[in-house]
DNA sequence: GCAAAAGTGTTTTTTCTACACCCATGG
DNA sequence: CCATGGGTGTAGAAAAAACACTTTTGC
């Protein structure tokens, strides 16, 4: 940014008067579905009373800073793929004033939470969503569709799954993601070929399943991921 | 947003001292050169002088009416394709105080422009920056990073071109973008099969250009875009 | 005629797609 | 031995890449 020539730097004081606040979308692969973090807002007054996990910013805080402290305290720990998305910024958004929101989204292998969740929060199927306060509905549909977008284009199902998966999960969140069916022996080819993957000669424990037990995969480690950059006039 | 449950409501005011800006980086095509739009700035004590056009957003303003308003006071119209790509917001990135930066980013066809632009405004080839004021070296950076993926993705080369354009000015563009050579004949293919480019049965009027005179394309208007979702697992 | 830029044709290679089929397990 | 989910094979279609060649202009 920077001021315009039109301004006087004397009365700047008019323009601090905003405030900052993160909101974030935490995505999970539990029991074959995939699901997002709700919190119920008890301390205003919302009329939906359930919305994303989220906090103000300190005036002195870098929002990744509160990025971690809001993680921290909903699910214990703030070690995990996230990323900061976009804005929302729209005037009246919030009740309170001028708050503009920073939405991040986030990816965490279920098996990774440790610590039951406290009293407000809980896990959510993508497709059952409530209504959410202030703008969080319109919030989860744009990071939903930066999340498929992450899908394609990003190694990121990886950070929904643990260290240990087979290939029939990264299937279903695929499905789950886009609502459609995948031809299993070609989506399976394409994980193997891109490399990225790597059998451990392990199987699936198998409790209650039926069929053939499945094979066990691991992320493979990369020194440089191969990346192919061709130029294609090709549009979504 | 919201407000955690620590948070006294009373005591919010504490978190209204931010303030907002605006910051463009503006493409255009123009001498078979990728160029932005850079500003001098004169008003205030920055060790780099030049920067991008930017302004600080009033408390009751949009950022699409900041936007709107700074495109008009610099070159004269906001009528072209423009995105908020995202926002800038480190402690310290501005000596005045707490502003973060809204970044978007447009693409203007040169031949758009009527009116010369003001003193301090100038094009610069992508590839001739010099050092920018505050942290707009990394604005420029990140968003040229989007651009090119916007350039792969999206019919975003129709944005910068007029009306009327030969083929070889999107191939120019795509490499320059990407700082490769490209095959000519296949890549021409992919714009003419993407259905997205209409001959128009003109030439293009020989000057002092050498060889066989280029035949002038418009872009098809469609009613409907083929939408293909192909889902890869296939990164970039 | 020659150079330069525009544009066409063709062959090879690679990547998708569809779908038939085999494997290992529990009941 | 059958249902279920895991996994392999393969043939045809489509897309991408490589590159030789033709066309139209100015000089």
């Amino acid at each position: 940014m920077t001021t315009s020539s039109t301004i006087n730097p004397h009365s700047l004081d008019h323009f601090f008067r905003g405030a900052f606040s993160i909101d974030i979308v935490l995505f999970t692969f539990h029991n074959g579905t995939l699901q997002i973090l709700l919190q119920e807002k008890s301390d205003l007054p919302f009329e939906d009373k359930l919305g994303l996990p989220g906090n103000l910013i300190l005036p002195n805080e870098d929002t990744d800073q509160a990025l971690e402290k809001l993680l921290v305290s909903t699910i214990g720990t703030g070690n995990f793929y996230t990323k900061q998305l976009r804005t929302f910024s729209e005037l009246g958004r919030h009740p309170l004033g001028r708050i503009i929101s920073f939405a991040y989204y986030g990816l965490v292998p279920f098996e990774q939470l440790t610590e039951p969740l406290s009293e407000d929060l809980s896990w959510c199927g993508l497709e059952d969503l409530p209504a959410l306060s202030l703008d969080h509905n319109e919030i989860v549909k744009q990071v939903t569709k930066r999340f498929r977008k992450g899908l394609l284009r990003h190694p990121r199902v990886f950070e929904l799954l643990p260290e240990k998966f087979i290939l029939s999960q990264i299937i279903a969140i695929y499905e789950q993601a886009f609502g459609r069916t995948i031809d299993k022996p070609n989506f399976r080819r394409q994980v193997l070929t891109s490399g990225l993957v790597e059998a451990t000669g392990e199987f699936k424990k198998t409790k209650n399943s039926l069929g053939r037990p499945a094979e066990l995969y691991t992320r493979k480690t990369m020194e440089k991921v191969s990346m192919k950059d061709k130029i294609h006039f090709n549009f979504t």
